[in-house]
DNA sequence: TCTGGGGTCCTAGGACCC
DNA sequence: TCTGGGGTCCTAGGACCC
């Protein structure tokens, strides 16, 4: 055992859905293609990923489509082809867990691996090869003593490269940066700390522990801090994965202004979440407009997957909503057995 | 620039109990 | 008389991530 070190690598795909759009049409190759909702730019959706040529004229993840097309109206709108996407993650995790390798699966494009090696840079670059080997497709990977280290550090690599951060390179690399440049932290909380007048990570690493309690909650708060020093959970777990829910949500290219129509779309959402595992909870979601969501959930008498109870459930939650302004938004979530 | 869909975890506040 | 404090459960909302 002794003298070999524990690492947490962080695989991420490049450009993962365009990628896996531009091997099966190998004509758009080095053209902007942009992949999201059903592909109508004129409708309402976002961007899921827009390739690296897109890219260069600032389409970003999580643009609206509108945008995305005034600002590059010669982009390739392709539709989200989950199953496609799914099959090709699904090459690639396996691919990941060759010769027993502990894998944690972190969405389509993404995955933690623990690696015990005194080389990390060459089990990387391993990496990189068999999952082009086997998919065509290039993957970037962060190297780092934890998880956050390690899933920062892919960006540094990206594309196709390999990146290392370490508790003795941390600070160099991050003590000046904001603190939303942290996995974890976002606008809201970033926008909160610089009003406590802490704005870097630096900062937040020496923050006051019961002032940051006081604010962000006594477990968020210290937490927080944490991340700033670059200390995280290092385990890399493979347990498989339990879902706590599932949810169905559609977003209607026009706002339904009478109350029925809403009632309708909740109980077809809700049949279709039928069948599976036992649910006890069914919550309803309404997005008004202009974008103004809120949430009222209904308890099952007992546990139960078929319609009947979860769609009698969903109406009763929706019961609870008196507001009658425009809906932009509904969506039906079964919470399940623990 | 008018803002998808699918998830997770944390927190505050009220209800209820002893 | 109108006053305790702690613990737990539930709900809705908030924040974040892919």
């Amino acid at each position: 055992m002794g003298g070999v070190t524990v690492w947490v690598l962080h695989v991420d795909l490049d450009q993962f859905v365009a990628a896996v759009e531009l091997l099966r049409r190998p004509e758009l190759e080095g053209r902007p293609v942009v992949v999201g909702g059903d592909g109508d730019p004129t409708k309402r959706g976002v961007v899921s990923t827009a390739s690296y040529k897109a890219r260069e004229f600032g389409v970003r993840s999580g643009m609206p489509l509108r945008t995305a097309a005034k600002r590059c109206p010669e982009a390739i709108f392709l539709p989200v082809d989950a199953e496609a996407y799914e099959a090709a993650s699904e090459v690639v995790m396996a691919t990941l867990a060759e010769n027993g390798a502990i894998v944690q699966v972190m969405g389509w494009d993404e995955a933690f691996v623990g690696a015990r090696t005194d080389d990390p840079e060459a089990e990387a670059r391993d990496i990189q090869r068999r999952v082009f080997e086997a998919t065509r497709l290039y993957c970037s990977v962060g190297v780092g003593e934890n998880k956050l280290q390690a899933k920062l550090a892919t960006d540094y690599g990206k594309p196709a490269g390999v990146f290392r951060i370490t508790h003795g390179t941390w600070f160099e690399l991050f003590g000046g940066q904001p603190t939303d440049a942290l996995w974890g932290i976002g606008s809201k909380t970033s926008k909160k700390l610089s009003a406590m007048g802490i704005e870097t990570v630096r900062q937040l690493a020496s923050a006051d522990l019961p002032t940051l309690a006081k604010a962000f909650g006594p477990s968020t708060g210290p937490w927080l801090v944490q991340l700033a020093n670059g200390i995280s959970d290092a385990e890399v777990s493979n347990e498989p994965w339990v879902a706590r829910s599932r949810s169905k949500e559609t977003t209607f290219q026009q706002d339904l202004t009478e109350w029925p129509e809403v009632q309708a779309a909740v109980e077809t959402l809700a049949r279709q979440l039928a069948g599976g595992r036992q649910v006890i909870q069914v919550v309803v979601k309404v997005r008004y407009k202009p974008f103004f969501t809120s949430t009222h959930g209904a308890r099952l008498a007992s546990p139960a997957n078929e319609e009947t109870p979860i769609v009698e459930a969903a109406l009763k939650a929706l019961e609870k909503f008196t507001d009658r302004r425009p809906v932009r938004l509904v969506g039906v979530q079964t919470v399940f057995e623990p």
